[in-house]
RNA sequence: GCUUUCGUAACUCAACUGGAUAGAGUGCUUGGCUUCGAACCAAGAAGUUGCGGGUUCAAAUCCUGCCGAAAGCACCA
């Protein structure tokens, strides 16, 4: 039990036995830690209904709450109830803590499963700076949940069955590449060794470009993507090898950012499951037919309703729109809403997970709220399991504009990330530290996922590259630098360390923190955003800092307390760690 | 046009989901390394929470009307 938690059981007593209810009370941290430690507006709430005033209730509750060995209880105008936690209450919760194996993490009563499908990445295509969120928030709550109790699967879903597969392929054969596939000595089981990466970056952009002015390109390239989607050779063997070279390279990729997937499954996995999954829609009646398309309506009661043209060349428009889902194409080829639902069907066979989370930028909004109503409709998905499209903002330039180089053109993921490595490179060879790639790759890392991560999710954010290789205040690596600060500590003290027993204001802060901290869990696990967690992590590492500057202490004389100020640093270094491992930042030994 | 998200210090962001005097970091001004690591600590200046109305003991937060920004709105993913 969290000590929020007893606090509200002991008022909770007392307010039992004045015959109130107890439905409103909620203890929170204190806004004022200068007054106390956690407040409660119990008083305020239930004045007017109970016809006191709001000060004398307060007054009560605490007289009624007596004495009690952890606690102080005060009532303050205009009806606050202030608590502060004495010594004692909060050494019990330290020592607590540290024999704790999940160090104070409140664990979910009922674990459940979660699939987790976040990463982004396509095929034969270049990540670019837009691929680094998914894969930064996607992989901190994935690991929130495991840290939490929660059984959890990943998932990468690989884009590797759309347009962009027949765009490359026939880009690839029309530059001559694929000659061994399509010559007059044609032979199916050729392999693309003339094929790398590089040619890869370079073939789609070009093909990609030419779809939008080249309208027959596009018509071919569609046809190749059919092929493709219907196993036609030598399409389907082009794609396959494409395929492996190109997720070799995405998984090194991610392993760079501490991302993993227990599995690396693709759009392409889920094609057995499309016949079976238009069938559904059709045998139950959701699918209809509409400009050769077939579509399902997902609309509601008040929702896509036509607003009247003014002019009959002008699109139709409509009030509160929610378009049907296209389910399969004009042409008879599969879409984003189809493979997307054919997922979810074989994940609900394959694993039956209790809720599916899909981590994708705001944009996809429309689309996943259409691909969720479609399952429930279709029973694909069961009442009971969660759907949830964690919706992040778009990364921005210091213009508010997507983020572009000085020349306008993409940001390459790699690129992104060897700056980081090299800033961290030059900052540690100033200390002395030179040629120590994985830990300069740590420390840039890190820095990029904290302030990632430190802004609510849903929000777009200016990804601002100076303020990420400075390493100074509100970072990651501020926090990995406490925690190196303290295994230099721990490596010069010998002999058995103590327990944690509050003496100074400095180390109150601490345990205050850290109670903090662990209730940020609970909120960053109720909101799929991390910001909570990555200020309560500063606050600890801060708060350790201050007791860092003002205390010596291995040059404390006192032995007793010597071995007990150690203990407060591994207390601290391993909240520390814990934290920065479920944001998916490395901690480091020396920096 | 419609839908969604949003507007807080010079800049980048918080505010525990309706609580007390709206807080951090950066930058700026100052002080602190002969002692466990200065990627640090301490102090200071900086606000009409876009604008107006409403709900209540209490509003950055909820409702409403303007102003402004971004994204989405049928066969791309």
């Amino acid at each position: 039990m969290t000590l929020r938690e007893e606090i509200a059981k002991t008022l909770g007593k007392a307010i039992t036995k004045m015959g109130l209810g107890t439905e409103k009370l909620s203890v929170s941290f204190s806004n004022r830690p200068e007054l106390c430690d956690f407040q409660t507006s119990f008083a305020l709430m239930v004045a007017k209904e109970v016809g006191k005033k709001p000060i004398e209730l307060a007054e009560e509750i605490v007289k009624n709450a007596g004495e009690n060995k952890f606690f102080e209880f005060s009532a303050v105008i205009p009806g606050f109830i202030n608590v502060k936690v004495k010594n004692a209450g909060l050494n019990a919760y330290a020592n607590d803590v540290l024999k704790d194996k999940n160090l104070g993490i409140e664990q979910v009563k009922n674990p459940r499963l979660l699939m987790f499908d976040y990463g982004g990445a396509n095929v034969a295509k270049e990540l670019h700076v837009g691929h680094l969120r998914s894969p930064i928030v996607g992989e901190a709550i994935k690991r929130l949940h495991e840290a939490m109790g929660d059984k959890t699967i990943s998932d990468v879903h690989l884009g590797d069955y759309g347009l962009q597969m027949g765009l490359t392929i026939l880009q690839l054969k029309e530059d001559g590449y694929l000659n061994a596939f399509f010559g007059k000595n044609a032979n199916p089981n050729a392999k693309i060794t003339n094929i790398t990466l590089d040619l890869l970056n370079e073939e789609y952009p070009k093909a990609s470009k030419r779809k939008d002015v080249d309208e027959e390109f596009k018509e071919k390239a569609d046809l190749f993507t059919l092929y493709i989607q219907q196993h036609k050779e030598p399409y389907f063997g082009i794609y396959k090898q494409i395929k492996d070279l190109s997720v070799a390279e995405i998984k090194k990729n991610y392993e760079l950012l501490n991302t993993t997937f227990d599995l690396y499954l693709g759009e392409s996995d889920a094609y057995p499951y499309i016949d079976e999954t238009i069938d559904i829609f059709v045998k139950k009646g959701l699918a209809r037919e509409s400009e050769g398309a077939l579509i399902v309506d997902v609309a509601r009661e008040g929702e896509h309703i036509p607003i009247p043209k003014k002019d009959p060349s002008e699109p139709q428009r409509y009030k509160n729109p929610m378009p049907p889902a296209i389910i399969k194409k004009y042409n008879g080829g599969d879409l984003y809403a189809t493979t997307d639902i054919a997922t979810i069907l074989m994940r609900n066979r394959d694993y039956n997970p209790d809720e599916i989370v899909y981590v994708t930028d705001n944009r996809q909004s429309g689309h996943f709220e259409q691909v969720f109503r479609c399952c429930k409709l279709a029973g694909i998905s069961p009442e009971s399991q969660k759907l949830t499209h964690v919706a992040f903002g778009t990364m921005n330039g210091k213009d508010g504009k997507p983020f572009k180089t000085r020349a306008g053109g993409t940001v390459k993921y790699k690129d992104v990330l060897n700056m980081l490595i090299e800033s961290a490179e030059k900052k540690l060879s100033d200390n002395g530290i030179v040629g120590n790639k994985e830990l300069a790759r740590r420390i840039g890392v890190g820095a990029m996922k904290y302030g990632d991560l430190s802004n609510t999710v849903a929000k777009d954010y200016v990804f601002d590259m100076d303020k990420f290789l400075a390493f100074d205040g509100k970072t990651g690596p501020y926090i990995q630098y406490t925690i190196a600060r303290i295994n230099s500590i721990l490596a010069k003290f010998s002999g058995e360390i103590g327990v944690v027993d509050v003496q100074s204001e400095e180390e109150r802060n601490i345990v205050l923190a850290v109670l903090k901290l662990n209730s940020s869990y609970q909120i960053c696990y109720d909101t799929y955003s991390m910001n909570a967690l990555c200020l309560s992590a500063f606050d600890l590492a801060s708060a350790f800092s201050t007791l860092y500057n003002n205390t010596k202490i291995l040059a404390e004389k006192d032995a007793e307390r010597r071995k007990n100020l150690i203990s407060v640093c591994v207390f601290v270094k391993k909240c520390l760690e814990k934290a920065l491992w479920i944001l998916g930042i490395d901690s480091v030994e020396k920096m």
